[in-house]
DNA sequence: CTCCAGGGTTTGC
DNA sequence: GCAAACCATGGA
């Protein structure tokens, strides 16, 4: 999503794009048909799950989930497009965020159909040095196998919906490029498995200093990975304030 | 210029 | 099984 202004951000999802522009009166106008919101944004926005409910089962006890899940109290787990998630998180290993914002970008410009995000198909079709020029790096092989695989079926990314968590987990793994943080990246924002906690650089930092090095996430049960956002806003956040 | 990034694979015990 | 080396570039 990209930040038009402080009041104003667009979204893009599969071959929808929308403006969402916050009014004066705290209320929200949104650029799209009101068809569109039901069929595509409401179910994007994960608008059926109150989120008011699950953070009023964290225990105040803990201290540092706790006051993570109130300063990021608006987090939502969207529900995103499988193919794009793969390909984005498969880029986003030992890069910065900016970085991957540039890259993703770069793709959609390249490969995608009106900037859109590139289908399997056209992104399996594209050649080595032009995939290098988008700063992939030595994720490249990565991407060509990864969207070839989904092009020629091999893998019917819509099919592992009916997988458990963990059947889900490792079929991902099979892509060259995904390992634990990846897989869990893509089954907690493209198959809306909330129990499912991306363990990166952040989070290993939090274990470490806020939980003396012991994993909490075990504990949390079925909404770990919601668990997982809150604490890493919750980093994010103080990083901000301590740094600027 | 230097440093390191929302990790994963390969290699060597 | 585990730890360490290695990976290619863009941001800051």
């Amino acid at each position: 999503m990209k930040e038009l202004s402080p009041d104003s951000f667009s979204f893009v999802t599969k071959k929808n794009r929308m403006t969402m522009t916050r009014l004066e009166d705290e209320s929200y106008e949104v650029s799209c048909s009101e068809k569109e919101w039901h069929d595509i944004w409401h179910h994007y926005f994960d608008l059926d799950t109150c989120y008011k409910d699950i953070r009023a089962s964290i225990p105040q006890a803990d201290s540092f989930l706790a006051s993570s899940a109130k300063i990021g109290k608006g987090i939502r787990i969207l529900n995103q497009d499988k193919f794009e998630m793969l390909i984005s998180f498969i880029i986003s290993q030992r890069k910065s965020i900016p970085a991957i914002k540039t890259s993703v970008e770069r793709l959609c410009s390249l490969y995608g159909e009106d900037g859109f995000f590139p289908t399997p198909d056209a992104l399996s079709k594209a050649g080595f040095e032009d995939l290098s020029s988008c700063g992939l790096g030595y994720r490249v092989p990565y991407i060509m196998e990864a969207s070839k695989r989904v092009a020629r079926g091999d893998v019917d990314l819509d099919v592992l919906d009916k997988l458990s968590d963990e059947e889900l987990f490792n079929e991902l793994k099979s892509f060259k490029g995904v390992g634990d943080k990846v897989a869990n990246c893509v089954a907690l924002f493209a198959y809306h498995r909330v129990g499912r906690a991306p363990i990166d650089t952040w989070i290993k930092k939090i274990i470490d200093t806020e939980y003396k090095g012991v994993d909490p996430f075990s504990s949390y049960g079925k909404y770990a990975g919601i668990m997982q956002q809150y604490m890493f806003y919750g980093a994010q956040h103080m990083k901000m304030l301590t740094s600027k």
